[in-house]
DNA sequence: GTGGTCTAGACCACC
DNA sequence: GTGGTCTAGACCACG
């Protein structure tokens, strides 16, 4: 499957599951209507608990991201596709917002700050889609 | 004093406080043989419990950016200055990298990264120091 | 046929089924020696699991409202009819007290409360048997 | 506390604490910036387990009923009361009008329907606020 | 002491 | 097989 957890993001498990489904959802690999891998089977998969999984596919319904189709699984619910796509935006602008107000406070040069995020997304871009 | 604590941030309080205490030793805001506040005075100052100020200020003391002055307080630790500001950098890549890494895996595209990133970097800028 | 499954009742498909028979038997709508429809065809038209619909109809036979006849299917039992009628009010007046119990407790004013449960008396009026 | 679980409420336990909060807050039993009572104290008042409760803790945050107060605990969120006594009637309408819609459906004559509404509210008013 | 997260494993209803 | 709920108990960060 296409997720990738790090236990060391920081973020929590849950939350990095939350975000990617999300993520997958904003761009298309996963569609409305499609079913998303069961609770056992991605937490055999990342290797981490089902009850840690079942925690961001509840939050994922909550925020009508997902839809239960009983007894067969959870599948992209109607529209998911939009509402995801307007907030994949935001959830980078939050992080990012936070690395360059930290940057600033820092009393980092804007010139050095420029020069080390060219950096780093010219490094980004030559990996490509690492995962 | 020059802190700001965000308790949203996602960032533990604590390690708020160490890296932007590493931050003014970086930029020379703080000198070697400064004493920085009491953990008292910067808890109340910042409404947070002085444990957490104690915890930062300990780890603070670990990384040798800060000494213990017997009854009188806490220093900024001899070639602090320069340790931090090698820290620095690698502090913010850190951090930058994540979500410019997060952002590539959300299949945003490139070109919609670098707009994104260009709008708040200049945001940035235009608010200066503000924080 | 007259049953209407609602997903999202909160009460189980096969209890709002068993529910649903009962009721059906208690008005006399399903009479003594009568035969109710197959397991397949009451699953086809309510969209709903096979399975879902045996396990109602199981428990129908435990509670002797329903017979099977070998080799044809199940028919309403003898003496159904007064079975169900009894627990027809019984099973209707527990769930009403819960509600009422809840609304109750939740220190809404006799008067606001006797206004909604009139309200809503009289919606189900109007609407008739619509369901 | 006033707070009271009933394991055969059909409803998860989880789901009765948020509703029972919430009733509280509307009612002002709990008032802005009060604290509730703490995760671990209420799971040994309740004897269930303490991620229940935390369970129906955090849906109360997602629902901005309850804010966290890092280290201290739990408090009623600014404008909790109004959301929840708007949600309130809500909430207990939607299973007034699924027990009625019930009753309507069992070919319960309306009068029938009447009468026993009326004799099961007397009850519940003469009782008070039992718990 | 507080809440937040995670693991482990159980039972249930439904397909 | 699926998700939903609950229990039990661990560790962490914060006050």
């Amino acid at each position: 499957m296409f997720f990738h957890i790090d236990p060391h993001d920081g973020l929590a498990i849950y939350d990095q599951i939350v975000r990617q489904v999300k993520f997958a959802v904003a761009s298309g690999v996963l569609k409305t209507g499609e079913l998303i891998p069961s609770v056992r089977e991605l937490a055999r998969e990342l290797t981490i608990n089902p009850n840690t999984v079942a925690r961001a596919y509840r939050q994922l319904q909550d925020d009508r991201v997902l839809d239960a189709v009983r007894g067969t699984g959870l599948e992209v619910a109607g529209g998911a596709c939009e509402r995801c796509r307007g907030e994949r935006l935001k959830l980078i602008r939050a992080r990012l917002r936070q690395v360059l107000a930290e940057a600033q406070q820092s009393r980092l040069e804007t010139r050095e700050l420029r020069e080390l995020v060219e950096k780093e997304l010219s490094a980004v871009e030559r990996e490509g889609t690492r995962i």
